[in-house]
DNA sequence: GACTTCGGGTGACTTTTGTCACCCAGTTTT
DNA sequence: AAAACTGGGTGACAAAAGTCACCCGAAGTC
């Protein structure tokens, strides 16, 4: 194995995979660059790969017909869109918006390749099947965010998981971002992180959050 | 193939897998049955089994940590339940529950022949790769709901739903069992069906709600 | 320095949803 | 037949969330 940037990726982000498979991946993906803030799918396109996120940060909404974006989860380095392999696998169209938030790089599998890979690699299998499994838990506690708790529980757990994706505690976020992404109005949001505030959980500043504790 | 129930179930719910594959289940499946009402699934419990629906009708909640359940989808005979697929792959604890509404049965294929029933059998691996897609977008759909609608259009959706499954304009369904499907209160539900009834989309009656057109 | 934009704060009000209390009419139990 | 239970209706009220109007100060632009 040489070292261009795409074995490169491969070989640090992925050695869980068998050397096979990694070499073959190697001689097959494409490599594709984002900026920050960019699309990388939107509602209604149709994927010819599956794509593995190996560099910057990823955040994947759900859209509504009103135009509404709502926040779901991060991807990550290492990781892999579940949405892009199943729709990938069945020609079928997404309903989910991705931005690049960093700027970023991933790696297309192009999907003629997934049936061969699914049946020679364990690893591709396994790898496959954590995707789908992470995935699912993340959706499921969306479904929990939204149908059991209060929008300033979910703005405090919104906090948190912003703070831990992210690895800091200065939050970088206005009040008008916090709102879309959790589909409120900005005034809602202030209020509650003013509450928050009062509590001593947060302290607010001008252009970003911190968190305490 | 001989004709036992099972073999029966699978030649009959299954016919897109390959022979050898529907002989390989017949050998290996067990049978299972659950009376109406009964729990197929608790939260917390382990599945040592990918489970197929042959027979009745389940309905598969979210459960939230105050003991509120939110229903999110119906599995029909033919259908898998995806969770019990991944959580079976990862050896991971389910956190839904499953309750049969009609007297129903379902197989159980034991987790230890999934590696190979789906390196083996591409009829299989499409199964399980289709499974995961429409439970995915059926959690979306879930989301969609409950992020960017009303209890008013939620309720409608909900109702639309149960006819196309139950395949009947006449719904047995209390208001207390709808409310506690969409996580509200009956006296709620019951203001919003009598305006779907003023609007002449619905007719109310004791026991059962009849959907126009 | 004046002007504009941006992020945020606030009070007043509305809508939506949940809650409480209580009622009523069938149905079932005793 | 009386009592109890079930499914549902309703008014009054409370809480949560969304909306509107407007304010303020910091930072960037002209």
């Amino acid at each position: 194995m040489n070292s261009t940037p795409i074995s490169n990726y491969i070989n640090t982000l992925f050695p869980q995979f068998e050397p096979a498979l990694r070499t073959k991946l190697i001689e097959e993906v494409t490599i594709k660059h984002f900026k920050a803030g960019e699309h990388l799918m939107q509602t209604g396109q149709y994927f010819r790969s599956t794509v593995l996120i190996v560099e910057g940060r990823v955040k994947l909404y759900r859209e509504g017909t009103d135009g509404n974006e709502f926040f779901m989860y991060y991807l990550q380095p290492g990781e892999a869109c579940a949405l892009s392999m199943i729709c990938a696998a069945k020609q079928e169209s997404s309903k989910i918006m991705g931005k690049a938030i960093e700027d970023s790089t991933i790696l297309m599998v192009p999907i003629a390749l997934m049936d061969d890979l699914m049946k020679q690699y364990p690893s591709w299998y396994y790898f496959v099947m954590e995707t789908y499994r992470a995935r699912f838990e993340e959706l499921l506690q969306v479904i929990d965010g939204i149908a059991f708790n209060g929008l300033d529980e979910r703005l405090s757990f919104y906090l948190q998981k912003q703070a831990e994706q992210l690895e800091t505690n200065q939050l970088n976020l206005t009040h008008q971002e916090i709102a879309s992404d959790l589909n409120s109005s900005r005034e809602v949001i202030s209020r509650l992180l003013k509450k928050m505030e009062q509590k001593g959980e947060i302290k607010l500043f001008r252009n970003y959050i911190e968190l305490k504790k």
